[in-house]
DNA sequence: TTTTCTGTCAAACGTCCGTTTTAATATTAA
DNA sequence: TTAATATTAAAACGGACGTTTGACAGAAAA
């Protein structure tokens, strides 16, 4: 045998991040994702040493991309002459996550699951998923201080963990029937940003 | 021994709501509820027939009483003469589950987490909380489509779900450095009340 | 070829899980 | 006091968990 190394550790990685999203970190077995994964049960353990760490490794294989993504949209914010509009700055808040839904096929709305599920997992886990995005988070948080001066920080804090609550809510319900993203095509997902950009600015600006 | 029967019941539901707020359902074993409750490991199958079952009335226990308190509020605003205000509507979506935090002692902010973490859980046990809150979560929907005629079912329904997600968050951060509420003192959850349906309002308005 | 390294596999490790059983004990009612 | 019932207690049930082991096969290097 011996196929190639990428190859069984990919397959476990797209196995277990659906399982995670679906079923949470203490949910999901490594029985049930190597059986999914069609590998051996010792593979987890050989590739990446341990659940949690194949816990680490999904967080780190989806939330990079989106982090980048994050951070550019944002220096280019930065860059501009002026001071950008707050719907601008929730636009860079919301876009990336939202547009990794327009990626793969069929593993979209798990991404979206996932991210969501991150978010919500109880301590230690969550501080996983957290560590990714802090840098970013922080960012963004110093920007809304520069548009919105006369709001103390303190305010900003829960306003824009609010917005990321949100931003995760939409991503959790994608696909189903009554949710604010019903499908995952290109033109569906930039009416969803719209709509929710435009429900959370007014807010932010009061 | 044989302590009156409640007492042995309520120690037992007691700890277990703070376990599964902290932990999850699956996180949570019977043998960590039972030890920090002092009472044997039988007893939990003996009044409750299953860990699932034990979930159930921890969430009955303290569902009950703020659905009964939402449905009050809410039908004091339909006995007006006039429409409620989109503020009065949310407020008496917000205060009920808010108000929790200002009941017990030390058992505030495990209540505000354990109602947060219901709704996070993965099915099949999203589901055991979500039936406690359905009948209510109609109305209030119900009254928001009367309130604003102009906007299409399908938007208030995600609307409305990203507010219950907010209230959610505010919960489950509670008592956070950072937070939204971060004492139990009644005059800061009335402050948190405020900002929390002035941040949402607008957006339910557009 | 021989050797070395990498990856796979079946099997087993010890531990903890939810639940059940069996016996003893306290409470209640006759 | 006695019989019936309700509750506690200790122990064990079978099963599932994450992890480790050691034998084995293919590729790469010598």
């Amino acid at each position: 045998m011996a196929a190639s190394t990428t190859e069984t550790k990919e397959q476990i990685l797209t196995v277990a991040e659906r399982l995670f999203a679906e079923h949470g970190f203490t949910g999901t077995t490594l029985r049930n994702v190597v059986s999914e994964a069609r590998v051996n049960l010792a593979a987890v353990n050989y590739h990446f040493g341990s659940k949690e760490e194949l816990f680490r490794a999904v967080v780190a294989r989806f939330a990079r991309p989106v982090v980048e993504r994050e951070l550019r949209l944002l220096s280019e914010l930065k860059s501009g002459s002026e001071l950008p509009s707050i719907e601008a700055l929730l636009r860079a808040v919301v876009q990336p996550s939202l547009e990794i839904l327009s990626e793969g096929e069929d593993t979209r709305l798990v991404r979206a699951k996932f991210m969501g599920r991150c978010r919500t997992e109880p301590e230690p886990i969550q501080s996983i998923a957290y560590a990714e995005f802090a840098v970013a988070t922080e960012m963004f948080l110093d920007m809304f201080q520069r548009v919105l001066p006369e709001q103390p920080r303190s305010q900003l804090g829960w306003k824009f963990d609010l917005v990321i609550s949100a931003l995760v809510r939409v991503l959790m319900e994608a696909g189903k029937p009554y949710a604010l993203l019903k499908t995952t095509r290109p033109e569906d997902i930039e009416a969803a940003t719209q709509q929710l950009v435009a429900f959370l600015s007014p807010g932010m600006r009061t």
